[in-house]
DNA sequence: AATGGATATGTAATCGATTGCGCAATTTAG
DNA sequence: CTAAATTGCGCAATCGATTACATATCCATT
């Protein structure tokens, strides 16, 4: 209904005899305008209905109100809760979220992030993917003096703003509580991943047996690509090798749920026989049979982190910020896969 | 590196001792410049290394290429899978999505759609609010002649493209298969929300039981939230009824699952003594122990589907073409919590 | 009365690309 | 060989808001 037409600044200026520049001024704020006319420019802006344009706005001045954010998956929880953070931040201060995937690929990274140039987005917050070695997409957005957030995956290669969790403390935590609960023979699932969050793992995992003097047994880690196929062939391999083990603790749900899985089929108890802790907090784990312990990321509250570091460099533009790292505390969530003591 | 500066369509032009209009013509492959200049453009274009900027283009084009795409809550499964299937269309024909959230709230919606319109965005994809009982958001989507394609929870009231599942072929198979399992009474969790998914899925289930000859008890239709919870607290007034059920079809996989629990704490076999069959296909269904029976929705096929119809929408233009909707036809995943007969 | 300084608003350029209109130059038709 | 059509490109306005700079008015100061 009403004029299809939009109504402009201009069209306010008319009806008020003054002009454009009064009115952007007026409906900025600007101290330079009277109360007066500023009231009646509010009014008439309600009466014809306004609405501001913001491409208009963003091509003159420079700013979209636009972020760019790029993750490998959109449809997988760890990574669509972090999004729904960064909305929920940028949402509140009125700027948008243009969100795309790499699928773990090089490729659609530099495509993502050329995109989001040329759509003029002001910064970009981003996880990079598993096999990127390569960082001159990135660079390019800091060169031009956009802010760059990088969340969970990260790289020393870049330098600018990080939020990630303590990876190292999230494994010494999964591996104390399964020491606590009387495991000394405990496997660790891994990856080869060029991915520091794993190797984080790994360390915490080692300096949780060593603090509980238990020595390292190189041949209870199994190093894959952490799906669940990969948990039950680690299971498999670790029954069919007779070596002995009482515990469990695998850098991924997935690769967890797998281990549940044959253990179950081989008949052994979780945990009386096999304690077994995941990592991440995907949706599945409280569901699984035992509910499946594992390690929260806080993916909701990470997204609210890494929009807020955002902000901050954005705001702080060229006064040259030194990049800031923002480190998660995470949660050991403790579910019946692990708790042989009951308390 | 370089200049700081982007190069425009101007710097092009004054290289070559053009105009910008033919730069833009040439650049936009106009049939009324010739090869020669449109080479030469294109040449300085890569060295110069030009990059359009869209802003610009869309202020004067009226054109975005982003699409406002609204889901009542990004982090799940099946919407998240949405937001995926449209991006990988959107993206690959260079279009853009930004998402925003309602959580389920009317005025989070009306924002939504309004900071959408202020962003100008070339149409919407959305999914409406549990509770909304007002459309003049969308409607003026529509009055503005944009695109506006509504998935999953649609409305009558708007006179749009929508892609919907066949809600009741869903629930009709998930029903039927029951019935061929050997259950004859079965129960149904449902909601009592007004939204005409719930009353289909109802109708599927009804049409079932007739098809087979079996009548239906009121005492056996269940009406919550369809959470975990709900489940749980149907499941377990089902038992204190005495009301012998052989049979749950849920119309949600997490009341499924709440089921799921209750039965297994009481010590009944699923599904020898009670089968079941949930609604959904969340990624948790074939993690719980038995895995879960449940309908698969397709949803990166149904966001394929519902970005194929906003570019049809969007290309028909003022054409004023009839609204499209498309049923995407479910398919029943049959797993052990439903699967009395081994075939 | 002349000068200075606020205060309030106007002028016009600008952001970068697009596009209707116009006009040469060249080709084709008759 | 001239008129008409086509080809190739320039001119300049435009999209809507922003902003550096200029200007006008009014009051206060000396």
């Amino acid at each position: 209904m009403e004029n299809t037409k939009k109504t402009t600044i201009h069209d306010i200026a008319e009806k008020l005899n003054v002009t454009a520049s009064t009115v952007s001024r007026a409906l900025k704020g600007n101290p330079r305008i009277s109360d007066s006319t500023k009231k009646a420019v509010l009014k008439t802006a309600r009466e014809l209905n306004y609405e501001p344009n913001h491409i208009a706005s963003a091509l003159r001045s420079g700013r979209t109100q636009l972020i760019g954010m790029l993750v490998p998956t959109i449809n997988r929880s760890f990574f669509s809760s972090i999004i729904r953070g960064v909305e929920e931040v940028a949402n509140s201060l009125d700027y948008r979220v243009i969100v795309s995937q790499s699928n773990e690929v090089l490729d659609n990274e530099e495509n993502a992030v050329k995109a989001f140039l040329n759509a003029r987005v002001d910064g970009i917050i981003a996880s990079i993917g598993k096999n990127t070695q390569q960082f001159d997409h990135y660079k390019q957005v800091l060169e031009r003096g956009l802010p760059l957030i990088l969340f969970d995956r990260t790289t020393p290669h870049l330098q600018t703003g990080q939020v990630v969790i303590d990876d190292y403390q999230g494994a010494y935590l999964a591996t104390t509580h399964l020491l606590e609960q009387g495991c000394r023979k405990i496997a660790h699932f891994t990856t080869e991943r060029k991915i520091d969050i794993y190797k984080e793992r790994y360390r915490g995992y080692l300096n949780a047996l060593q603090d509980y003097q238990v020595k390292p047994n190189e041949a209870l880690v199994f190093s894959g690509n952490l799906q669940l196929e990969d948990g039950r062939a680690h299971t498999k391999a670790l029954l069919r090798k007779g070596e002995a083990f009482d515990g469990i603790f695998s850098a991924s749900d997935y690769a967890a749920m797998g281990a549940m899985q044959v253990l179950k089929e081989n008949g052994l108890k979780i945990p009386e026989d096999v304690a077994l802790v995941g990592f991440l907090n995907e949706p599945f784990t409280s569901f699984t049979d035992p509910p499946l312990t594992t390690v929260n990321q806080f993916p909701i509250e990470m997204g609210h982190t890494a929009a807020n570091l955002f902000f901050h460099a954005l705001n702080a533009e060229k006064k040259k910020i030194v990049p800031k790292k923002t480190v998660i505390q995470p949660e050991l969530i403790i579910r019946a896969s692990s708790l042989k003591k009951k308390p």
